[in-house]
RNA sequence: CGGGGCGUGGCGCAGUCUGGUAGCGCACCUGCUUUGGGAGCAGGGGGUCGGAGGUUCAAAUCCUCUCGCCCCGACCA
């Protein structure tokens, strides 16, 4: 993509709204731009990034064999009423009136929608276990949104739901949900921490929220520092094996957020504890049957009597994981993306915009990394270095190559990482860096 | 929802207390000079001061109402 032709409307000042680095630098960036409180639109480099996100989680879904779906952001207000739900969630909930004055509301949530689809659909225990995901859009109400898209009211988001025959199989299918998590993210270039949650009135250990670690994060979280030792993305998965193994080693170690944690009798030694902040970016839960009891989804067992399914959702916040990298990859200049997640690969800066040899190799790289199959972006504009170094700082690709008519002449590229050190090579060998 | 704050060109702000007909920096346009870390000079365009009422000879400024946004707290992917 050339710079000059691409819609990227970069700030050289932080719109006053503004307060976490995050909402800052996606501003200032040319990421997104608010449009109601709490409501964004997407510009064509933020969408890129939520893009790369969501294929991941998309990714790793289909890796656990969960099966995509899409379910409609308008719900009738029927199904809620079936499950208690539609006077529990108070106002949360954007209620709507069609032209009829038939009660709709905008899903916070889509529990109601899979269970009566399920349950239209299924009538035997042979038909299970079943796991659907959908990624789009939802809608909460927040009485006070904020941290930029950390905290909106209208929320790109993963959820699926797990049904299951009975509790044991229910709890594979949180296993499964539960590794594949730490993979997820582990993929964007973060840390997960799975704490557990409260999982409410079925009890038991079946909630985890997924933390990761940022300096700025929203709330305070205490952890073993055996956590940094982890990582999952060496995990050799098998999602038909038992995964408990995995899940007990991942549960074993101290983890709590504020609201847990008790600096009196904490199990671990205070040289051992980590204390930080954190970001929640995904939550499991398993319910049983709460929304198969009050909504009648139930299945013929073995025997054929009629049963009633066990279920759990799975959550990841498509759109807060944006901010969340960022809070977790910035310095003082802008953004550093993780490789995984970034917008482009590379940008190419042409210091000398107009000069034939700076514009020669330019083009070479830039057909280069396009024929391998390497996003980059080509500042290919008439301004000054410092305008063209900056900018490609705040935006934090990966890699940045700049070509000036000192290193053309000496048949030379500078390359650098973010945040790294410049380094003379040559075309080819900048080229054979980057594919 | 309780408490606080702010709405003045695209962005950041001054002017409001003490009414007199709107200003600065950045960005934008033109020209020249510059050209390796957000250039210099000159010229130029753009705002009925969130909105509606009211007071006044006169309102960004005073009064009333209203809408929007932000921050702290309680709540959440």
């Amino acid at each position: 993509m050339r710079r000059s032709k691409y819609f990227m409307p970069t700030l050289k000042e932080t719109p006053s709204e503004a307060q976490i680095p995050s909402h800052r630098l996606m501003l200032r960036a040319g990421m997104v731009r608010q449009t109601a409180a709490g409501i964004y639109s997407w510009l064509p480099m933020g969408y890129r990034v939520l893009r790369k996100i969501e294929q991941i989680v998309r990714e790793e879904m289909d890796a656990t064999g969960a099966q995509e779906i899409l379910m409609p952001t308008i719900q009738p207000a029927e199904l809620w009423q079936e499950s208690g739900r539609y006077d529990d969630y108070g106002k949360e909930m954007l209620r709507i009136n069609d032209r009829h004055d038939r009660a709709l509301l905008y899903g916070p949530t889509h529990e109601e929608i899979v269970t009566d689809i399920f349950r239209n659909s299924v009538r035997s225990y042979r038909d299970l276990p079943q796991n659907l995901y959908q990624i789009h859009w939802k809608f909460r109400d927040e009485v006070r949104p904020r941290f930029g898209v950390m905290r909106g009211r209208e929320f790109f988001m993963k959820d699926n739901y797990s049904f299951d025959i009975d509790a044991e199989s229910a709890r594979r299918s949180y296993n499964k949900m539960f590794v594949s998590y730490l993979r997820t993210f582990a993929r964007m270039g973060l840390t997960p921490i799975p704490m557990q949650a409260d999982s409410g009135a079925i009890g038991g250990d079946m909630s985890h929220e997924f933390i990761v670690l940022a300096d700025t994060g929203e709330s305070a979280v205490y952890c073993d520092r055996d956590w940094f030792k982890t990582d999952p993305l060496s995990l050799e998965i098998d999602f038909d094996a038992d995964l408990q193994p995995i899940v007990d080693r991942w549960t074993e170690l101290y983890a709590a957020t504020d609201e847990k944690h008790d600096a009196e009798n904490c199990p671990i030694d205070e040289k051992q504890l980590y204390t930080g902040r954190g970001i929640e970016v995904g939550h499991i839960f398993y319910f049983g049957t709460k929304y198969s009891d009050s909504m009648g989804a139930t299945v013929s067992d073995s025997e054929g009597k009629e049963t009633k399914v066990e279920m759990g959702s799975y959550g990841i916040g498509v759109s807060r994981l944006v901010g969340a990298i960022i809070e977790a990859n910035h310095d003082d200049d802008g953004i550093i993306w993780p490789e995984s997640v970034a917008p482009f690969k590379a940008g190419i800066i042409n210091l000398r915009a107009g000069d034939e040899g700076c514009d020669g190799v330019c083009q070479q790289l830039y057909d280069g990394l396009t024929e391998a199959g390497v996003d980059a972006l080509y500042d290919d504009r008439d301004e000054r270095a410092g305008v063209k170094f900056a900018e490609m700082d705040l935006i934090g690709l990966p890699w940045q190559i700049a070509v000036g008519p000192r290193g053309v002449k000496a048949g030379t590229v500078e390359i650098k990482q973010r945040g790294g050190e410049r380094e003379e090579v040559s075309v080819e060998s900048a080229l054979a860096r980057l594919t």
